[in-house]
DNA sequence: GCCGTTTTCGGCCCGACTGTTTTCAGTCG
């Protein structure tokens, strides 16, 4: 799979251009094929060998030539070329905020700042601030600018945003505003999220933002005025609240809920017919014509209302255009949870506790998976431990009555074996498969294929091994596990809890193209967690899919014959 | 460099803010 790594060379060869002053439209041209080949499902390699690069949109004749010739060579001339005489050290410090790349050709060529430490002596030295165009301010700015680059690189984890939103919109609500939303890519349910968009409308804009910035969990407040609030929260992530007009309000939650490219779509579209799209509305000349809702803005392109978890601009638009939107899983459709840990292993609610959540969330059944073997202990999951909690379980079966799958999330060694007593592996009545310890740099691909070929095996729980804020995942082919898994019947499994969130959105989608089944589990180790299946259903919003793509939207019937069939 | 109810050339999303300017460039979201 060499669609990352070929983004990757584009969006360099997108940067190093733009310092080089190159047309903006031929950077723009290969930042947009770099995003699209992020996105795309499908391995570029087969869309190349089938002859169909340019079926792509957004690769022409040009990007269709330099992706053959780095699939043939491994190399691109046009990548070596754009690099030559540009520093690449300088090139990453275009990440920093306040620095664009006509500022950094400037201090290059009339200072010759080739790296970071340069910069940081001609902004100290006062040299940077004599140059034409320059000033005091400017300088201090980008100085600025290089704190926050080291300090917050990382972004804020979905599983932290979205709490935390809901709990300052609650803290708002305590004033009668209305309209009231989350924006930005918080609300499109991306894995992480860069800062946090709150919107509403309400009459006295300088009274809720007097208030907001009185939020007790507030650290420092950076902009206090009657439209915008912005405040950094303990943790140190950035909120923003602005206050909308109410004969805006859909125009504005489209425009700051994005995507970038969702909406140049939608701008695009609107201009073809002499109209114009800002965060105040749509226009025709001077005269608005939508804004009040979003319904009502992509009513006007004639368009039905898109789900924000598909606005990334990878297909959604054309589709709504032919009237072809999906109807995408929704946050209700889920029957059962697939992925419950217990005290038998290294949860911490009682069985009865959980089974009393599961009901509350409308469940009809919960899959008890603990781990074969107790992490952090030399202890593995026996029969007497099975038979006693399946004991366990009866009673409250039928208290709740609830279907409690007796099944494991079982280990898969680095030889492919599954770590667990085959006489307790009968005993199941499914059973999951997992990879939780690898060697580094060790290539699990042949392993995890040979684990989901064993007939006891129905689902392979997170399938990449990633921890989103701590490690990348194991080296594998997923490609080739999902062909495999597809002849074996195997389910892949939407880990929701948000340090996973594996599979991606992509991959999932990839799942979907190849007619993979999937589910979503909490991976809960507490009653708490079991709500963390939202992020596992953004997720799968995100990948287009719809319910019968995911096999724990069946009722317990269908669900029971599809795993123990 | 891409692309076409502006179709093979001539366009390419929009508005605000900031700081440096004397009419605007750079950066951001």
């Amino acid at each position: 799979m060499k669609n990352a790594e070929l983004a990757e060379i584009f969006e360099k060869i997108a940067d190093a251009l733009e310092f080089k002053g190159e047309l903006p439209f031929k950077v723009n041209a290969y930042r947009k094929v770099a995003r699209i080949l992020r996105d795309l499902p499908e391995d570029i390699t087969d869309i190349y060998r089938r002859g169909e690069l340019r079926s792509v949109p957004g690769i022409g004749e040009g990007i269709a030539k330099k992706i053959a010739e780095y699939i043939e060579t491994g190399k691109m001339r046009k990548y070596e070329e754009a690099m030559q005489g540009v520093p690449p050290d300088l090139l990453k410090l275009m990440e920093v905020p306040g620095l664009g790349p006509k500022t950094l050709k400037l201090v290059y060529e009339k200072l010759g700042v080739k790296t970071r430490q340069d910069l940081e002596r001609v902004l100290k030295d006062g040299s940077l601030e004599k140059l034409p165009g320059m000033g005091k301010k400017k300088v201090d700015n980008i100085k600025k600018g290089l704190e926050f680059f080291d300090r917050s690189r990382g972004r804020i984890p979905l599983g932290i945003a979205l709490p935390l939103v809901e709990d300052l919109i609650e803290y708002l609500k305590q004033y009668p505003v209305t309209n009231i939303s989350p924006a930005g890519s918080l609300r499109r349910m991306k894995e992480t999220v860069g800062d946090i968009d709150i919107l509403v409308t309400y009459e006295n804009g300088e009274e809720l933002i007097d208030h907001f910035v009185k939020y007790p969990r507030v650290e420092r407040i950076l902009a206090q005025g009657s439209t915008k609030g912005s405040i950094i929260v303990k943790g140190g992530y950035q909120v923003d609240l602005r206050v909308v007009p109410k004969e805006s309000f859909g125009a504005a939650l489209q425009y700051f809920t994005g995507s970038k490219p969702h909406n140049i779509k939608l701008r695009t579209i609107a201009r073809a017919r002499g109209w114009k799209i800002s965060e105040y509305g749509v226009f025709e000349g001077d005269k608005k014509i939508a804004g009040v809702t979003e319904e009502e803005v992509y009513g006007a392109l004639n368009l039905p209302w898109i789900p924000p978890e598909m606005r990334e601009d990878r297909g959604e638009v054309e589709l709504a255009q032919q009237g072809k939107l999906p109807q995408i899983i929704g946050y209700d459709d889920l029957k059962g949870d697939t992925h419950i840990h217990t005290p038998y292993s290294d949860g911490v609610s009682s069985i009865a506790e959980l089974v009393a959540h599961a009901k509350q969330l409308g469940y009809e059944y919960i899959v008890l998976a603990d781990h074969s073997h107790i992490p952090r202990s030399d202890r593995n999951f026996t029969l007497e431990m099975l038979t006693k909690r399946r004991k366990e379980c009866e009673p409250l079966e039928s208290q709740y009555n609830i279907k409690i799958f007796q099944s494991l999330e079982v280990d898969i060694n680095r030889d492919g074996d599954l770590m667990v007593d085959s006489k307790v592996l009968d005993a199941l009545d499914f059973a999951i498969a997992a990879v939780h310890i690898f060697p580094k740099d060790f290539d699990m691909t042949p392993a995890i294929i040979k684990a989901i070929r064993h007939p006891k095996i129905k689902i392979l729980a997170h399938p990449r091994g990633r921890l989103i804020s701590k490690r990348e995942g194991y080296r594998v082919d997923l490609d080739h596990v999902m062909q495999v898994a597809r002849e074996e019947g195997v389910i892949l499994e939407i880990n929701a809890y948000y340090d996973r969130l594996d599979l991606t959105d992509i991959d999932a989608m990839r799942a979907k193209e190849l007619g993979i089944k999937m589910v979503i589990g909490s991976d809960a180790h507490n009653v708490g967690m079991m709500n963390h299946i939202r992020f596992g259903i953004g997720v799968a919003r995100r990948a287009w899919l719809t319910k019968a793509d995911v096999i724990n939207t069946l009722p317990l019937k269908e669900f029971t014959s599809f795993v123990m069939g």
